[in-house]
DNA sequence: GTGAAAGCGCTAACAG
DNA sequence: CTGTTAGCGCTTTCAC
């Protein structure tokens, strides 16, 4: 049997009114009263249908995570992340990812508009312009995730993409004193990408090496695309001393076809990437990466966005942070590691 | 502005039963008017608000699904598995996780009791029997993961980790001539590990190799366990000349220690998983394990929970289904493999 | 302090 | 076919 409000009220004598207010409010009710309601609803293993609450308040205590996918440990540890902090305030999380048959605009929208949630986590590291214009016109608060740009009115976290690839590359300059390096990049239109790319050019430049553009390879963050990209790469005349793919996928890609073509890493050429995945570190030698903060960003998202939500900060100035990365040292740039 | 049912039937001169109808129902409205409402429906973005839908419907079309923990690939797959399942359906999913602070017991009472959702997927390899007990008593429609045990009246998929365990040992036994062979064990209790012992045992038996309680070793599916396994087997007087890890990650432990100890697989000693995770294709050489159609049991637990809840079958017998596992040969038992 | 009653936005009889 | 109305379970004024 359903047991609602009524049943809770009937059971301690009291109206429903009273009821409600034992359970939220608090101090509104006398203390015997309170105490004795608590007990029956206690008994009767009451629990407020939130559902209803939600109607009633307007507000749902939950707020949505849109993702562009929902494949691979990183986002697992964004979502975990998420949900304890989530958790930690008594809040809910929902998760929605773009369908194979859906957009990540349509799922923005669809939350957005149907209450289902009191604010948005998104991550859209392609996102196009339209998605600011349309949060901007929302009156659902979000916080962009890994977005390029920045928008006068809406929160935004990152990771420092130029910074990492900057350093990884000056790694590879400062301490290997290699000059021909070469970079397998993310997909175009990938704000990460483009970040970690620039990162590339600004180290070259401030150490007066020549961009090369024999040594510059597009790849989309797959395995498969860091097998070709290195392929390509070492099937030059004039081979790079040292490889930095934008991402540790494609790292893997470019140790597998490193592997298949007999070359060794690093004697024969470097290898870093970018993210630190929990793979990286089993490979051989370990994958020198740049170590992204995933769970800081989780939970930092979550700070801002309650902030945002409940401390009726709508219009304080829009948040914007950048969150530091840092180089993590294996054997695959040449420094010797166990 | 927040646009609601009201303002659609007011633009469109009919009642909100009628905007209701045309949006719900179908055919109970005349033609034009549903098409004249759509088309302002379309104009004024109006998203019915599915709280007040599911309130005044008594069902909110979406699932729960209850995980021991948010950390991994295996989890992820899952929970995408069913998010593209259930979204084909139409129907929503809201991912509950035992917290720090939480277990699963209350996780699962909370999200039944609630009206948050109208069924739940519980995967729980450990569960205590006291859960079957709630969720039969319950209204809510429960379908369970891979837990142990066969429940009167509820439904339950499963992998069939007793058959994939015996393929291994089989595998060793019968193709590369091993006798001794050890098995480093998932925790005491956990479901899934009791049947992969049991696989073990019975292999063993089938081809007349003696039980030896010194090559059987606890642990507890972390990477660290599998180092300390791999480490207790090997410091023995006699060796094993396999060992059998109840799952990948403790045979990626076992891989470091061998390196660490300077023991070759599979020359020294042969090593085979279990669950094919990602990484496991990576490892040098490749992991010998079984493959875990888990995106299946994502879409089946889907299937079947949605069958229970909307053809409301609440009565018809309890499904019971274990899925086939595959033996994914690599480099590390014996065989040869590129 | 507590109760009665008016919604929250929508669906589903019940009339017409 | 379409409108009227009574809820769905809870919160929250407004009275007392």
């Amino acid at each position: 049997m359903k047991i609602d409000i009524h049943k809770v009220a009937l059971k301690a004598g009291v109206s429903i009114a009273t009821v409600s207010r034992a359970l939220n409010g608090g101090e509104l009710v006398k203390p015997k009263t309170k105490e004795k309601i608590l007990k029956i609803v206690e008994e009767l293993n009451y629990i407020p249908n939130p559902i209803a609450r939600s109607l009633s308040k307007q507000s749902t205590e939950t707020i949505g995570v849109v993702l562009p996918d929902l494949v691979g440990e990183f986002f697992m540890d964004f979502i975990h992340s998420i949900d304890e902090e989530a958790y930690k305030n008594n809040w809910h999380v929902l998760i929605s990812s773009s369908h194979s048959q859906r957009n990540i605009i349509e799922t923005l929208i669809e939350l957005m508009g149907s209450g289902r949630v009191d604010g948005v986590i998104l991550m859209a590291p392609q996102m196009q312009n339209e998605v600011s214009e349309i949060i901007q016109k929302s009156k659902t608060p979000v916080i962009l995730v890994n977005t390029c740009g920045e928008f006068s009115k809406i929160d935004q976290i990152k990771v420092d993409n130029y910074k990492g690839a900057y350093e990884v590359v000056e790694h590879f300059i400062k301490v290997h004193n290699y000059k021909r390096i070469g970079i397998i990049n993310g997909p175009k239109g990938n704000c990460d990408a483009e970040e970690r790319f620039s990162g590339y050019l600004s180290a070259l430049k401030k150490y007066k090496i020549a961009k090369d553009s024999s040594l510059i390879i597009n790849g989309n963050f797959d395995v498969e695309s860091g097998v070709i990209g290195f392929t390509t790469l070492m099937n030059q005349e004039i081979r790079p001393e040292a490889i930095f793919a934008a991402n540790d996928m494609m790292a893997v890609g470019a140790y597998e076809a490193a592997k298949e073509l007999g070359f060794k890493i690093p004697n024969d050429v470097a290898i870093a990437g970018f993210d630190d995945i929990y793979l990286s570190q089993f490979l051989l030698p370990r994958l020198t990466t740049i170590h992204v903060p995933i769970t800081e960003l989780g939970i930092k998202a979550v700070k801002f966005l309650l902030n945002r939500i409940t401390k009726k900060k709508r219009n304080s100035e829009a948040h914007f942070e950048v969150l530091p990365i840092e180089l993590v040292i294996g054997g695959s740039c040449g420094c010797r590691y166990s």
